[in-house]
DNA sequence: AGGATGTTAGGACAATTGTCACTATAAATT
DNA sequence: AATTTATAGTGACAATTGTCCTAACATCCT
């Protein structure tokens, strides 16, 4: 039972103004696009991938929020990356190398994503370069955000990299319980909850 | 005053070694690459890159060693990364978005290094496909290495961290002041010092 | 509606880490 | 050779953070 996005003919598809903040494409070319996209339903709570499987799919998120994350020995969880709307996730090292995944990825709302799998996604950037050039471009804006976290875990305190989220994703402080904040800041939810007072 | 490296006929340039990792190349190729590079030499505690400047160049690493760091407020270094033989080096971000660098990177040792502007590099992957796959992969796997990095810093403990380092890359303990280590790690140099106690 | 589960806050204490001070040695510079 | 400068270890103390605990709500599910 797949529910359809109803999209006015005026209104472009959330994706296609998505790609267009990088590259330009023809109504033409955002068709093919699709067609190499899936539509796919997860309710809270439900995988997307889990630990020891292979990522063969990289998921675009229309609707909904979701955490990659993994569990350590100790139990602790930790997340690598928060997902809302029109953000990309997969996990990126398992999907790459084709090498089985240490993460987990779990909805954290009900979810709508459409989803490409990796060997459309081979299909599509040969077939289109323009692609290619858009998740070559997506690739490296991936990095140069991963490369600012680990600046931030190395220079800011908690209390900082606590407000420095807050300021720059403050919807997610009220779609995420409090003690996934701590899980993505590196610090205990007690300690999370004490930089408050 | 450049000093050259004698290369013999029968050994390969080490950065087409390198690169060959990745893709195959003739020799004629290999030229046509080499000719967008040049030699550099630096001394120890010269800059390749300071905080303010706009990143216009690569580095490939032939001989030496350098650090990638910034200074926070309170005065304290913080190693976003060391660069060693066979590593490329440059503000990642800075690079790709023609933007003010926030790092500085300078030698630790007296360097040998081969660079590409980016006007070069440009240049290079339009003229040869290949090379962009080169670069792509290596922003791939660029990018694996600073997620399993951010892992790293929140899952394990600065001892584990210490410990992990020193199995990947033993050879840095001997060329790298421990401060350094210590200031790559995240920890006090005096925290680093007990973890051996 | 009611029980189960999840979330948040806070106290008390322990463990870790940072800071400051001092010392000793090694390395670089003149 | 002598003098700076850089590096490394250690003790004492403070600050931060983690752990364990309880309690109060909120939310979810049937």
């Amino acid at each position: 039972m797949d529910k359809l996005i109803l999209v006015p003919l005026t209104m472009k598809h959330p994706l296609k103004q998505h790609i267009e903040e990088i590259i330009t494409l023809t109504e033409k070319e955002f068709e093919f696009i699709l067609s190499h996209f899936e539509t796919i339903h997860k309710r809270k709570h439900q995988y997307l991938l889990q630990e020891g499987e292979i990522a063969d799919k990289e998921f675009w998120i229309v609707k909904g929020c979701l955490k990659s994350y993994f569990i350590d020995e100790a139990g602790k969880e930790h997340i690598l990356q928060f997902g809302m709307e029109n953000w990309w996730v997969s996990d990126y090292e398992s999907f790459v190398k084709q090498s089985r995944s240490k993460i987990n990825i779990d909805c954290i709302e009900d979810c709508e994503l459409l989803y490409i799998t990796l060997e459309n996604r081979e299909k599509l950037t040969t077939e289109m370069h323009k692609m290619e050039r858009f998740w070559a471009k997506k690739s490296k804006f991936g990095r140069i955000a991963l490369q600012n976290r680990i600046l931030s875990l190395l220079k800011n305190s908690s209390k900082e990299r606590y407000e420095l989220l807050l300021e720059q994703y403050p919807k997610l402080f009220q779609r995420v319980p409090k003690k996934l904040i701590a899980a993505y800041l590196g610090v205990s939810r007690e300690t999370l909850s004490r930089l408050n007072s």
